[in-house]
DNA sequence: TGAAATGTTGGGGCG
DNA sequence: ACGCCCCAACATTTC
C-alpha cells in the first residue's frame, strides 16, 4: 500500500492546508510529518520566544489531527534523511508541503524537492503562506517592486485570491504509524519558565488563531482605521504570530473581511506581502542594507546603551513602555515598534541590525521577511522607506497616541501616579508632582539616557556625513 | 507611518 | 477709523 506525507512548517493548521487537502483528495493514507531543524535555518534560527509559540502550536496541531483519526509524527533534523527513512518505512511515494520564502529554506526545500524527485517520490508543493506569489507580481518592465502603493495596486488588479479550502473532516492513517518523539523532546520551552506572560496573552494554535480572527472582525475592524495607532486601545488584530506560523491563512483573513471597511487593514496585509516580496527577490536584506551607502553610515555600536534599550530603562517612557511589554508578552503594538525603532537607530545610533535581532529574539511573531521590512523603514535603508532624517520624537509621540498615558502607566507601573500632563517627560515635571508621585529620578525611575534634541541634532549631522563621503 | 524651522494669514486688542 | 503689534492657526520648507 502507498501512502502520502505532508510535511508542515510554517503552515500549522488544517483549513486552508492546500498540501494536506491534496494529499488527502488523493485517497491514499496521509502521514503528517513535523521535522524540527534548526541547523538548517541559517543564521535565522526561530528565537526563543518563537520556539515557545512553536512548541505549543504543534502541540495544538497534533491534538487537531487526533481530532480527524490522525496524528503528528515530530521528528528532528536533518530533515532530508529523516523524510527518506520514513519514505521507506511507511512506503510513502509522494511528499506534499507548502512553500516557504526565506532564502536559506528556499534553497534547501530545492535540494531536498531535487533529491525526493531524483530517487523516484513525487512532491507537491503550494503557496498558502501568502495572497499573491512574488514570482507574478512585477513593474511593466519584469522587475520586482520596490514601492509599496504600485505594489499593492498591481497585486489588487491581478487575479483575485482563491477562496480559502475547508479542514478535512477525517484523515485516513497508514496501517502502522512510524516512530515519534514528543513535541516535549525537541526542548522548544524555556528551561527557566519565563514564559507566563505569554501564557496570559496569547492562545497559540489553530482555534486561537480562529477565535482571534473572529473577535478582531465583530470588536475591531470597524475601529480600525481610527484606533490602530493607539497603542492604549486594543485597536489591532494581533494576529501576527497565527500568520507568521501558519495558524491561519491570509486567504483566510482576506475571506473573512470581504466587508467595505475592511480596506485599511487589508492594506496592513498587503506590507506582509511586500516584504516576502522583497525579501525574495533581494536575499541579502536581512543583514545588508538595501541601500548600499548606508553601509559607511557612522554608527555607534555601544553595548552598553543597546542593553538600557533591551530592558527598557533609557527613562523615555514610551520607549520603554514598548521594550517591556515586548519582553513580557512577546509583542509589540506596530506604532511603539517604530518609536523604539527610531530611537535605537537615530537617537543612540545603534545598527538597525542589533534591533533586528533583539526583536528576532523576543518576538512571538518573529518573521524575517516582516522584520526586515520594518527595520530597514525605521533606519531608513530600506525599500520605501522612511527617510532617515523622519525622526520620531518620543515625547511628541507618546502624547499624541497614549494622551492619558494608560499604556505607559500599564507598562512603566513606577510612573503610575504621575498626573498625565507630565507623564511622557517626567523630568520636566516640578520636584513637588514628582514627590506626591511617589518617585526619585534617577532611582525609581532613570533620567533620559540622551537628549533627545541634541540626539537629534547628531543624527542629522551623522547623516550628512555619510552623504558627504 | 515626523518634526522643527520658517513663512503666511487674519483676527483682535489697543493707542 | 486707522495702523500697528501680537499671536494663534495653518501652510511650506528643510533636514
Amino acid at each position: 500500500m502507498k501512502c502520502s506525507l505532508v510535511w508542515f512548517r510554517f503552515d500549522l493548521r488544517l483549513a486552508d492546508n492546500p498540501a494536506l487537502t491534496a494529499a488527502v483528495e488523493r485517497g491514499e493514507p496521509v502521514i503528517p510529518v513535523f521535522v524540527w531543524s534548526p541547523a538548517e535555518e541559517g543564521k535565522w534560527v526561530a528565537g526563543a520566544a518563537s520556539r515557545w509559540w512553536l512548541h505549543q502550536s504543534l502541540q495544538s496541531l497534533d491534538a487537531g489531527l487526533r481530532r480527524c483519526g490522525s496524528r503528528l509524527i515530530v521528528r528532528r533534523e536533518p530533515t532530508l534523511k529523516t523524510l527518506r527513512e520514513l519514505i521507506v518505512r511507511t512506503r510513502a511515494d509522494a511528499v506534499f508541503w507548502n512553500r516557504r520564502y526565506e532564502p536559506a529554506i528556499v534553497s534547501r526545500d530545492q535540494t531536498i524537492q531535487k533529491k525526493l524527485q531524483d530517487s523516484g517520490v513525487t512532491v507537491h508543493t503550494f503557496n498558502t503562506a501568502l495572497l499573491f506569489e512574488p514570482d507574478t507580481i512585477r513593474t511593466t518592465a519584469g522587475k520586482p517592486f520596490q514601492v509599496f502603493t504600485p505594489f499593492w495596486r498591481t497585486c489588487l488588479k491581478s487575479r483575485e485570491p482563491a477562496a480559502p479550502l475547508p479542514a478535512p473532516r477525517r484523515l485516513q492513517g497508514p496501517k502502522r504509524w512510524p516512530v515519534s518523539v514528543p513535541v516535549t523532546a525537541l526542548e522548544l520551552e524555556p528551561e527557566i519558565d519565563w514564559a507566563g506572560g505569554l501564557r496570559t496573552a496569547w492562545r497559540p494554535g489553530e482555534p486561537g488563531a480562529r477565535a482571534a480572527l473572529r473577535r478582531f472582525i465583530n470588536d475591531g475592524l470597524c475601529g480600525y482605521a481610527a484606533d490602530r495607532d493607539r497603542p492604549d486601545v486594543a485597536g489591532t488584530s494581533r494576529l501576527s504570530p497565527h500568520l507568521h506560523f501558519g495558524e491561519i491563512g491570509p486567504r483566510q483573513v482576506w475571506d473573512a473581511m470581504r466587508s467595505g471597511v475592511a480596506g485599511p487593514y487589508l492594506r496592513q496585509l498587503g506590507w506582509r506581502e511586500f516584504a516576502h516580496h522583497l525579501l525574495v527577490h533581494f536575499p541579502q536584506t536581512p543583514d545588508q542594507p538595501l541601500r548600499p551607502e548606508y553601509d559607511r553610515f557612522p554608527w555607534r555600536d555601544d553595548g552598553k546603551l543597546l542593553g538600557v534599550w533591551q530592558r527598557g530603562r533609557t527613562g523615555y517612557p514610551i520607549v520603554d513602555a514598548g521594550m517591556r511589554e515586548l519582553w513580557t508578552t512577546g509583542w509589540m503594538h506596530n506604532r511603539v515598534r517604530m518609536i523604539v525603532g527610531s530611537f535605537l537607530v537615530k537617537d543612540l545610533l545603534i545598527p538597525w541590525q542589533r534591533g533586528a535581532k533583539w526583536f528576532w529574539d523576543t518576538l512571538v511573531d518573529a518573521d524575517l521577511a516582516n522584520n526586515t521590512l520594518g527595520w530597514q523603514w525605521t533606519a531608513g535603508c530600506g525599500a520605501d522607506a522612511a527617510p532617515f532624517f523622519r525622526l520620531f520624537n518620543p515625547v511628541g509621540q507618546g502624547e499624541r497616541f497614549d494622551p492619558e498615558g494608560a499604556y505607559v502607566r500599564r507598562w512603566v507601573p513606577e510612573l503610575a501616579e504621575v498626573p498625565a500632563r507630565w507623564i511622557h517627560r517626567p523630568w520636566q515635571a516640578p520636584v513637588t508632582v514628582l514627590r506626591d508621585a511617589g518617585i526619585v529620578l534617577g532611582k525609581d525611575y532613570p533620567k533620559p539616557i540622551v537628549d533627545h534634541a541634541a540626539a537629534r541634532e547628531r543624527a542629522l549631522r551623522a547623516f550628512g556625513r555619510m552623504r558627504k563621503r
